[in-house]
DNA sequence: TGTACATCAGTGAACGCGCGTTCACTGATGTAC
DNA sequence: TGTACATCAGTGAACGCGCGTTCACTGATGTAC
């Protein structure tokens, strides 16, 4: 089981960093165990310190990897507003609420977050900013630093409203959280010209 | 060590719970195991058992006090919109940031509380109901329904920001998201009835 | 008022279990000859 | 091309520890006589 070229090595360490990032993100990061999250990645619990130092190292790394995943993902959705647009509705869907696994790492990790080290907040902090100026250049492209509290006070509310619409045990009122919530969300995009 | 009267072992309950809702806020509901947590309430691990059935029932003991208190903290601030000032400003404060223990449990630990058993996630449901309807009723007097969702997304993105300040290892940043925070959540009570 | 007894909040050791981490070992591979 | 060897990703048992929970026991108190 060895000197398999570098390639090999580097994809066993993405296949744990993808894991690992669904498995903090559905049970929380103190509710994932190293041996369960390599028995999901088809190894065993020896191997992980063939990858990373600690288990705060691995958080560090993932939590990294997640929000640089959400920065990046932006690229993918419409220009300018109506990237925004896109991104509320899938945030606040019914979807999203139900697969936290493949979800919002804020959603899902935030307050926990600011519970871990240094270095894991460090790694959150780059690309949260990254987040937000994606946010701002869609906002405001000929004034982007206008618009940081538009940006700022759109993505806490659509994070705190996901945490809420997950923790409330009347489904009806989940989903007319929801409902709402992307109401709000919209007409925040729509009042930051005015 | 026995048969006291009535009052002393509602007192011991009552410290318990206060005990478990500072030290969940502060390391989260899985990161507090309940010798500590009896220890902190100057008792020991065994006598746990003689006020709750199990962890899971303290849990929704203590989600269910410290979402109720902040429910009802309302009526000690000033009425009308004037109170809704005052609790944006003491939520998104410096000091609230750094002091999570004694703060809101919605900002400590709302991600967690979805991922707890119905009965936690129905006492916090009731709470948060009840904050809910306080907040509609100092935006709207005259009909309350109407501010559902500018009080939703208000919640949401105090405890949003609350969160986010936490996160972030950059304390400008941080200092910076708070102030964004407040001026946000200003303009959302100033603009509702527009 | 004084004594004997029943109560039961709290003690502290023990349970099996999963945690994060270490380590001697394995064995398939790439490399050297 | 074929063989011997060094590499090192991955194995799996073990470490001490804290987890949630159980339980036989203690001893200060309220109550009954």
């Amino acid at each position: 089981m060895a000197r398999y070229n570098k390639e090999h090595k580097e994809a066993t360490r993405r296949r744990i960093i993808e894991t690992a990032g669904r498995r903090f993100k559905q049970d929380g990061i103190d509710g994932s165990g190293i041996a369960t999250l390599m028995s999901d990645a088809g190894l065993t619990n020896g191997a992980f310190y063939a990858h990373f130092d600690s288990k705060d190292d691995l958080v560090a790394t993932v939590v990294g990897e997640e929000v640089r995943r959400q920065a990046t993902g932006f690229a993918e959705l419409p220009p300018g507003r109506a990237g925004l647009e896109a991104f509320v509705s899938w945030y606040l869907s019914r979807d999203h609420r139900d697969h936290r696994d493949t979800g919002c790492p804020s959603a899902a990790l935030l307050a926990e977050i600011g519970r871990c080290d240094e270095g894991t907040r460090r790694a959150y902090t780059t690309g949260a900013k990254t987040i937000l100026d994606e946010i701002c250049g869609r906002l405001a492209p000929e004034d982007p630093g206008s618009a940081r509290g538009t940006a700022l006070a759109l993505y806490a509310m659509v994070v705190g409203t996901m945490q809420l619409a997950r923790a409330l045990s009347d489904r009806k009122l989940s989903d007319a959280v929801l409902d709402e919530g992307i109401r709000s969300a919209l007409a925040m995009l729509g009042g930051h010209t005015l």
